[in-house]
DNA sequence: ATATTTGCAAACTATTTGCAGTTGT
DNA sequence: ACAACTGCAAATAGTTTGCAAATAT
């Protein structure tokens, strides 16, 4: 049976807090303050236990890392800040996409990503400051890949 | 200014010829019949070179190590095939996801990925055969991931 | 002639795993 | 007590890079 660790009890917290998928280095930085001492090992593998217990899901994004958010809620899909990178939770859908695939292709599921700017990093061009957005945090800026990488950092 | 090497002609041949995005490890199999002893350092080194071209176009699905696919033709998606885990372009686009995002977040772009049964792979049940798709070829089974995975492989 | 390209092997990054010691129940 | 858990270090897998030899122009 699985036991409360102060690891395993500090990367549930960390995730709950931050109201926002996150990186499993986010996971463990944001976890440490309750786990002195804990290793990127025990969170991957705490991150694999809670996927499986069903607490947990993956965030998958193309060309990114998996991110992890607390499993309640249902379809939803996802948005990317171009200048943060942070990913946020967007609840709609905009359904009807079975019709989008070729003739004799059946469409049984499907994954959106939205990209742009998020109410904490400043518009393109235009206006000056924006409201806050519930997970914030200080917005570090993105940098450029490889051929299309697997992985990611910052 | 760029050369016309054996191998180089050989990764473009192979991309052309598949008639959707492939893999390194795909572009390096079906490029080696063209140039024999092609390693994959040079296909991924050529990749690079063809996407700063801009002849090439990488096709980052969520969870996917990137594939790539001749650059021409203009915003599209991309449809994977949950049996085969084959990717085919679906040229169609629903549109209008602008709204779909928080207050004070910015639309500026956006990915969609449908998942499904491509043509050559039976329906889940019913019928038992049907049409063939283009970019054909025999289906291999997709296998189980990790925590998420950040690579894949077949 | 010479700058680009190639193959090989080593380097890297993200993630996983073996192992011996630690801890929750 | 004892199975679950942890930290560390080594192992994977995909991708990148240094280097000396090969090649296109």
């Amino acid at each position: 049976m699985e036991r409360n660790t102060r690891q395993r009890t500090a990367i549930r917290e960390a995730i709950a807090q931050a109201g926002r998928p996150l990186l499993p280095q986010e996971v463990l930085e944001a976890a440490q303050a309750g786990a002195p001492g804990l290793s990127i090992a025990t969170v991957y593998r705490n991150l694999r236990t809670l996927l499986d217990e069903g607490e947990l899901r993956a965030v998958l994004l193309p060309g990114e890392n998996a991110r992890y958010e607390l499993a309640g809620g249902g379809h939803h899909h996802h948005f990317q800040c171009l200048a943060c990178d942070r990913v946020f939770e967007v609840d709609a859908c905009p359904g009807n996409l079975a019709s989008l695939a070729p003739p004799g292709f059946i469409v049984e599921d499907h994954d959106l990503t939205l990209y742009g700017r998020c109410s904490e990093c400043a518009p393109p061009r235009g206006a000056k400051a924006a409201g806050r957005a519930k997970g914030a945090a200080p917005h570090t800026h993105r940098e450029s890949q490889g051929t299309g990488r697997a992985h990611k950092h910052r």
